[in-house]
DNA sequence: CGATTGCGCGAAACCGCTTTCACGAAATCG
DNA sequence: CGATTTCGTGAAAGCGGTTTCGCGCAATCG
């Protein structure tokens, strides 16, 4: 569709201004070493001159390499209203095009392990792919099989030794909780989330560890399921305070049922933070608009996605890599 | 890097298998009408036996066209901390990805009309682009005097001919406040976002219009300049607090905004939605969450991205295209 | 000092699909 | 019924890079 006003230069005419083959223009351009300084000088001084631009498609075409990363999201629970995945892709977009890759972003359901999507993946039409969630991973094993470099935002279920990036979640519930007791709480309880996520499991964890620290002793009366959503909140904490265990304090393992945990609060006629000390986790805008303002664990979002394209960047270089565990940071305010 | 396990069909076998030449292959696979049904099954079937799917790179090299459509996001206010773009995304790749297009996402502040990205996108290795957001619109016209097609995700300033997608935010603004007068409001004051944003003057303008038709007497004193964030909510409430007018009502211009207003309301020992109301745009999760729970404006987001990317592919066939503005719909919570 | 090695470089094949061109056969015309 | 169109098709020339191969030359070796 597009016209062509301005006619893009091609190697034919860099190799002829430079004095030098096509073949070589390639390894100028490709950072072959063993070029003569001279020549290298010559082709940059064209390309410079001639506003060279590489053709992605050719390249492509010939070294099999096409530049792009995919960008999967399992499209359930994700993007839709959800910043977080949001704000991880545009860290890792940012650190790909510093890398001259472009990201190709795929939101769908992730449907079988021979969908369009997988074909799509399998089919060389990318040089990598990062993944956000993973209910399963029979899909990524293929992948992985091919070996086509893949990169996990979140800690995956299996201990296979995917890449994967994620945030500190024990060390931030485990922080959490402890600075409950530290404000003088002594029946702390806690809502997680959905306890089949690594990442539900993982929160859960911290606070009994903190638990166990803190020789208090940890009650089950205390432990309340929750599903990520806010409403699951607002049961989780009804039923808590239902119990009668004197609970002052909860770690929610989100900020969005910490605020459904606010408002049971509220409606037993108890207040916040002077009766139950709360504690979400995200920092998420949620945390900031919130009344009074939720004290919360803070993740780097930005940062795990610089990460995670970082990690494939590595993977691209042909380098081994280790999984990265992100410190996660407790940002107080108001309600604990 | 990724290894070649299955070693990819071509349409050489395609066109052997089916007795055929390459070329013949290559209309079917286009949709060429004009091929004889017999030739048109015996490839379709031999594409079907030996699983072929098409190389994208060298199909652009050839063609000219890519497949991909870029996302272009200026990384300034966007995306961080803001599911509302997240959202039209995915909308976007969606329709997208049915019609056979790859989403390309480049978040990245925009600068000037020959920075990396507009040579990117000057440069033929999409076929189109999506915009969102649009101070400078200077890029945007260079792209379009290239041909290349284009969409805009809000309204542009310039009434130049850009084929755009929005949400009626006059509309909005206007069924917002005249429900504000409905519920007995006299003095319905409105909080605006940056006036130099298109949306943010269609807001005023709706509020402005509902006071006409209502044949109340609007006051200057009762309009106050916010700047989307809820800081600048609070801020301006103090100040239409202040002002003394006898306020009972007011329509922000955003939710967050309104959590804001909400605060400072609160702060100066009156009531929502007793002593005033208050109404949101957006309908975003912090309507939701906020207590007394948000009455906002909802747009429809999915819906827009969704929009967004028919226009695109209208354009890709060559079909001349309208702008799109999408119906808003109050949603009634408790603060009016 | 003749023989071997290594380095820098160009010629040319190639990546897989698209599209122009021309040709033979069938359909339409005068 | 010969002449002109129309239609379906294959051969082949690209599209714009990358990469292998081998050559000529200088450096190193015996």
């Amino acid at each position: 569709m597009a016209s062509k006003s301005a006619p893009r230069a091609t190697y034919a005419e860099i190799a002829k201004t430079a004095g030098v083959s096509e073949a070589t223009v390639s390894r100028v351009l490709n950072g072959d070493e063993n070029v003569h300084p001279d020549r290298t000088k010559a082709v940059n001084a064209a390309v410079k001159k001639l506003g060279y631009k590489k053709h992605r498609a050719a390249s492509a075409l010939a070294s099999g390499r096409t530049g792009l990363i995919a960008v999967v999201i399992d499209d359930d629970l994700s993007i839709f209203a959800d910043p977080f995945w949001a704000t991880v892709t545009s860290g890792i977009s940012r650190v790909l095009m510093e890398n001259e890759l472009q990201t190709l972003l795929m939101v769908t359901p992730l449907e079988s392990v021979d969908g369009p999507v997988a074909h799509y993946l399998m089919g060389g039409e990318v040089d990598g792919a990062i993944f956000f969630q993973l209910h399963k991973d029979a899909l990524i094993k293929r992948l992985r099989k091919q070996n086509l470099p893949i990169v996990i935002t979140g800690t995956p279920h299996s201990r296979s030794d995917f890449p994967f990036v994620d945030t500190d979640s024990f060390g931030g519930a485990l922080a959490a909780t402890k600075h409950l007791f530290s404000r003088g709480c002594k029946h702390v309880g806690i809502i997680t989330g959905d306890i089949d996520t690594t990442a539900g499991a993982a929160r859960l964890d911290g606070y009994s560890q903190a638990y166990r620290e803190s020789g208090h002793v940890p009650s089950k009366k205390l432990i309340a399921a929750g599903d990520w959503s806010m409403e699951s909140g607002r049961a989780a904490m009804a039923r808590l305070l239902e119990k009668g265990e004197g609970i002052d304090g909860v770690f929610t393992s989100n900020d969005l049922m910490a605020v459904g945990a606010m408002a049971a609060i509220e409606e037993a006629g108890l207040r916040v933070p002077e009766d139950i000390k709360v504690i979400g986790f995200d920092d998420s805008v949620v945390a900031q608009t919130a009344r009074p303002a939720l004290t919360s664990v803070r993740q780097d979002i930005v940062a795990l996605g610089e990460a995670a394209a970082e990690l494939m960047i590595a993977q691209l270089r042909g380098e081994e890599v280790e999984p990265r565990i992100l410190k996660s940071e407790l940002v107080i305010r108001e309600t604990a």
